[in-house]
DNA sequence: TTCTTATTTCACTATCTAGCGAGTTAATGA
DNA sequence: TCATTAACTCGCTAGATAGTGAAATAAGAA
């Protein structure tokens, strides 16, 4: 947990000096509360891995909660329309056919790939995320607040992927996808150990080489047997 | 987050008000750290919730950390037990010739049905769980000691059930299903909002209904995948 | 009873916490 | 140039925090 130490360069117009400082204290934020969540995480401790005085943040950000949000807001914006856009392409190329493999693939995989190319503080945010989405009270509501619309949209496709399903199945199949990607962007070691290095928690390559496939198998293994039971 | 009042009864032994109290501690300690995690709650809130002095838990446990570490501990070595105890019955039920199914819904269903079965005390430590399991650094280490053996057993078995698999697919899929199972347990209230009611966060029946189905067939697909990859 | 031990409270400390308001420095723009 | 505004630091406060050690209380044993 060291202080990373930028040189504040001089020569910058007060804007670039303000949109400068505001990004180095929501990368320092969200490093620190992806490590050790909202309330292990003081004021000071982001101020000083700034190299700033902790007053300094409540000034930008008035106080932690808010800081907390901006940190979150910022890169869940940019990953939610993203993934909204490789969705709308997908129902797009399919001529409003999809299929269940092909949504997944859309909504993973373009998620994945953001993490493995994003650099540090995008992973960093992916393990912040995972952290609120097991979080009950307030944060399921600010996963709702920022991924209900791709979340629906998502699930608008498996719908007619499914046309036969029961609506509940695709919602419990949905509710396992997120909870197996949440716990990937965790990133907390667990499968390193258990497979005796096998595997690496980082490895995001390696679940968007499987999870689609393994999910969408899934999808159909439970509303198959629902539409059994039915005509059955 | 109201006090919750037992009359502390008069007519007992030291060693039987020892245990009651300890119990008491812990519940309180167990529902408070699964709201708001290890940070979020101060000693005091928890001996507010007993009834008592806030030194008392210091007296019964040390420190902070070893009141978490205890409130974990109690209920994870039992649910650990249990599964494992299942998993050897299937094992010798099967003739030592285990399906991927069958291992998942022996790991799976008896863990569910604790929490369906075990009261308000249970579904607190559930939620916790999810948590850790979430938590870099300390919290993949408390899920490593204490449910590494467990999880290895249900390897072992998932294993038998795919000889032809590649050992990683079988890792990352066990991944996929703690994943999964962790988000089920945090019971964040989203797939209700999300679903418009239909599905319910705390509904681990609807869960153990789908999961084992859904998660083998996961295991088949990426398993089967790479069998042909290999042949081919 | 009385001595001993376990349980529980109490008073206190040292440290940390978020945040306010005044002061300082530096950029901006007239 | 100079007044204004923005960026940032400093000193401070009021309250919370975990934890210590001594005292009070209750239970158990003699």
């Amino acid at each position: 947990m060291s202080t990373v130490e930028k040189p504040r360069s001089k020569r910058l117009s007060k804007a670039e000096r303000r949109a400068e400082t505001t990004e180095q204290i929501l990368d320092a934020a969200e490093y620190l509360f992806s490590r050790h969540g909202l309330y292990g995480v003081t004021l000071k401790d982001v101020a000083k891995r700034v190299g700033v005085h902790h007053t300094l943040l409540n000034y930008y950000f008035d106080d932690k909660q808010k800081l907390f949000d901006a940190v979150f807001a910022r890169r869940a914006a940019v990953t939610s329309e993203r993934r909204m856009k490789v969705l709308n392409d997908y129902d797009k190329a399919t001529g409003g056919k999809p299929t269940v493999e092909g949504a997944l693939h859309a909504f993973l995989d373009t998620d994945l790939d953001l993490y493995i190319e994003g650099g540090e503080g995008w992973k960093n945010y992916a393990a912040l995320s995972a952290q609120v989405a097991n979080t009950p009270e307030w944060g399921a509501k600010m996963m709702d607040q920022h991924f209900d619309p791709v979340v629906l949209r998502l699930i608008g496709l498996l719908k007619r992927a499914l046309p036969d399903s029961a609506e509940e199945d695709i919602f419990w199949g949905y509710h396992f996808v997120t909870g197996a990607l949440m716990l990937t962007l965790a990133r907390t070691g667990r499968i390193d150990k258990l497979s005796g290095g096998l595997c690496q928690s980082g490895d995001y390559a390696a679940v968007k080489q499987r999870m689609a496939r393994f999910m969408a198998a899934g999808f159909h293994a439970i509303c198959a047997e629902r539409r059994s039971e039915r005509s059955g």
